[in-house]
DNA sequence: CTGTTAGCGCGTTCAA
DNA sequence: TTGAACGCGCTAACAG
C-alpha cells in the first residue's frame, strides 16, 4: 500500500503538503511541487479516494435502479445518466432490481449508508424497505419515466403520457380504424393508467368501443406482445388496430401477427411506445412514440444533482416532450 | 449525521461495543445487545460503509468497462456480472467508454485509487493510461469475449470464435452457397481476426473465394449492416450469403436486402453472432450463433473474484459453449 | 508557504 | 464481556 506518508517521506515534505500539492498546487512553491510531483510519480501513488470520501462524506457516486437489464429502452435511459454523472465526476451503481423489493431495499440501503449519495429509480416502487421509510425522507431520490409511490412525492420526469396515447389514438382512428385493442404491460403503474386513459378518452370522444376482452398482457417484454395476439386472435371480432405499451410488445405482436397469416398494417395496424433502435428496422418499421430516453437520463442526473447539493426545486415535475413517429406498422382500415 | 458515537451514548455503551454487536452478535452479552439494537432502531443508524472501507482498504466494488451500452449483447453480459457480484456482496460500477480511451483510463484510474477492487473489461483495449501501466500490473482484471491486447495476459472469457464462424460458414456451404461476403464489426480486435480466419479456413477447404471487395463494415452497429449492404450491392457480383459479425449488423443488412427488392433467404442468405432477444422476432428469424452472454458474465466475476482474493488462477483462459441457432434467415441458394 | 495537530467514522487491539 | 485508545489515509484548521 503506497500511501500519503511514505510520499511525505519520499519528497521530505510533510503529508499535508503533499496533498495540498496534489488538491490545489497553486499554494505550494514550485520548488516543493516538483519534489512532491516526483515523488508521488516515483511511488506510483494515487490518493486514496476511500479516504478522502470519509472526510467530505460524500461519496460521489448515485445509485441507479433499473427494473430490467434487457429492455434496450432503460438503456438509452442509463446511457444518459451515467453521461452526466461522469461530466460532474459521480459514478453509477447499477442495481438490477428484477422488480424484486429485496433487491431494491438492498440496493436503496447503499445510500443510507453512505454507499451513495442519490438514487434514481426506474421502476414505480418506493425502493426503501418499510422500516427505513423515516430514514429515506431525507434522501435524493429521482424517479425517471415512471412515478415513485407513496405518501411523499419525488421529483420526476417524465413524458405527457396521457398526450402521447392520444395522438397515437388520433392517429388511429385518422386512418379509420374502429376496432381497438391494446396490449399492456405492467398494471400497477400510472403510466399504465395514463396511456389508457389517453386512449380511452380519444374513442370516447369518437365514440368508438374499447371492449374489457381486447384488453391483453401485462409484462413489457416480446413475449406477452405473441401472448397478447394469440389471446385477441382467438376473440369473436378481430381489431383491426392494436396499442401496444411498449416497442418490445410491439415486436412481438408483430411477430405473432405474421405468424397467422395476417399482415401488418393491412389486416391489423400495430403501434408501439419508446421508439428503440430497432423499431425503425424490423419489418414493417414500428409506428410509435419516441421519448426521449437519453434526455430524460441526462435531466434526471442533473435534477437529482441539484437535490444533492441540498438546494430545492422550483419545478418537482418535468415533462420531456414526445414525437410521433409514423412509419409503416399502422394504416388506413383494410375493407373486407 | 447519525454515527456510532450517538448510538453509543443513547444505549450508554462504549461505540466499541456498538461496533462489536452489529458485526458480531454472539461475542455481546443479551442484555446489552438488546440496548444497543434498540438504540440503533431509534436512532436509524447504519454503518457508514466509507469509513469501514477506509479500515478494510477494501471497496467491494468493481468496475465494469462496456464500449457501448445500446448493444443489448453487452447488456446480457452486465447482467450475468450484476448478479454474480450482488450474490458476492459486490456493487457494479458503470463505465460506458464509447471506446474512448480517455474515459477508460479514468474509469481504469478508479482501482488505483481504492475506489474499486477489480475490473473487468468488454473491450479489447489496455484501459490503463500508458503511465498507469506498472500499478495496473497488480490490478485483477478479467475480459470478457474480447482480448485485452498487450503484453501482460489477462484471464479471458470467451468463445471459440474461431470454431463458432466456421460452424456458420459450414451452415452455408451446406446449403450450396458459393458467393460469400461478409460485414464485420471493429476491425482492431482479437474477434475479428478469429472470425474471419474460422471463416476463411472453411472457405479455403472448400476452394471458394472470399475477395476483398466482399469484406465491408467496420462497427457492430445497425447503419454498418445498412451501410456494408449498400456496398455489396454495388459490386458485379451479388453475394448470395452474407456473414454479419453480430446480430445489429445483421439487422441492418436484411432491413436493406429488402429494401432492394431482394429477399431472404431466397436471394441472400444472412447469418449474425451473438443471439440478441429480437433476432429470433424479426422477418426472417435470423440464424445465428448463440453466445451464454448471462454465464459470460457471471464467469468473468468469479474469475475477477479469485483474482481479488489474490489467489492465482488454474486456468487463464476459459472458453465457453456456442450453439449455432438456425433459423429461416438462411437457406439453400436459389439457382436463378 | 509549510508543518503540526486534530479528527472524519469506524474496527480492533489491549487491559481491565 | 466491555471500554479506552489507537490507527486506517486523508484533509482542514491553525500556527509559525
Amino acid at each position: 500500500m503506497t500511501n500519503i506518508k511514505k510520499v511525505s517521506e519520499l519528497a521530505g515534505v510533510s503529508t499535508a503538503t503533499v496533498s495540498r500539492t496534489l488538491k490545489s498546487p497553486e499554494q505550494v512553491t514550485e520548488a516543493t511541487r516538483d519534489k512532491v510531483m516526483q515523488a508521488v510519480k516515483q511511488a506510483g501513488y494515487r490518493p486514496n479516494w476511500l479516504a478522502s470520501s470519509v472526510k467530505s462524506g460524500k461519496s460521489n457516486s448515485i445509485v441507479v435502479l433499473v427494473p430490467n437489464l434487457t429492455n434496450p429502452f432503460f438503456l438509452r435511459i442509463i446511457g444518459g445518466i451515467e453521461q452526466a454523472a461522469q461530466e460532474k465526476g459521480y459514478s453509477v451503481l447499477l442495481g438490477d432490481t428484477q422488480g424484486d423489493s429485496k433487491r431494491e431495499n438492498e440496493y436503496a440501503g447503499m445510500v443510507l449508508s453512505n454507499r451513495a449519495d442519490g438514487l434514481i429509480q426506474l421502476d414505480h416502487s418506493f425502493p426503501f424497505a418499510p422500516q427505513d421509510a423515516e430514514l429515506a425522507d431525507n434522501v435524493p431520490m429521482v424517479s425517471v419515466c415512471e412515478r415513485i409511490e407513496g405518501e411523499r412525492k419525488y421529483p420526476v420526469i417524465e413524458l405527457d403520457n396521457y398526450a402521447a396515447s392520444r395522438a397515437l389514438a388520433h392517429h388511429l382512428v385518422g386512418y379509420g380504424h374502429q376496432k381497438f385493442a391494446a396490449i399492456v404491460g405492467q398494471i400497477s403503474s400510472q403510466i399504465y393508467r395514463e396511456r389508457l386513459a389517453g386512449i380511452r378518452s380519444v374513442l370516447q370522444e369518437e365514440n368508438l368501443p374499447l371492449p374489457d376482452e381486447m384488453l391483453v398482457g401485462g409484462s413489457y417484454t416480446i413475449e406477452a406482445g405473441i401472448e397478447g395476439v394469440r389471446q385477441l386472435l382467438k376473440q369473436p371480432v378481430r381489431p383491426t388496430a392494436i396499442f401496444c405499451f411498449n416497442d418490445d410488445i410491439a415486436i412481438g405482436a408483430i411477430h405473432e401477427i405474421k405468424k397467422y397469416g395476417l399482415r401488418v398494417p393491412q389486416d391489423i395496424s400495430v403501434v408501439g411506445f419508446d421508439n428503440i433502435k430497432v423499431s425503425a428496422f424490423i419489418d414493417p418499421p414500428l409506428t410509435t412514440v419516441d421519448q426521449p430516453a437519453y434526455d430524460m437520463g441526462r435531466r434526471a442526473f442533473e435534477v437529482l444533482s441539484v437535490l444533492m447539493r441540498g438546494e430545492s426545486l422550483t419545478r418537482i415535475r418535468e415533462i420531456l416532450p414526445f414525437q410521433l413517429v409514423e412509419r409503416q406498422s399502422s394504416g388506413p382500415v383494410h375493407s373486407s
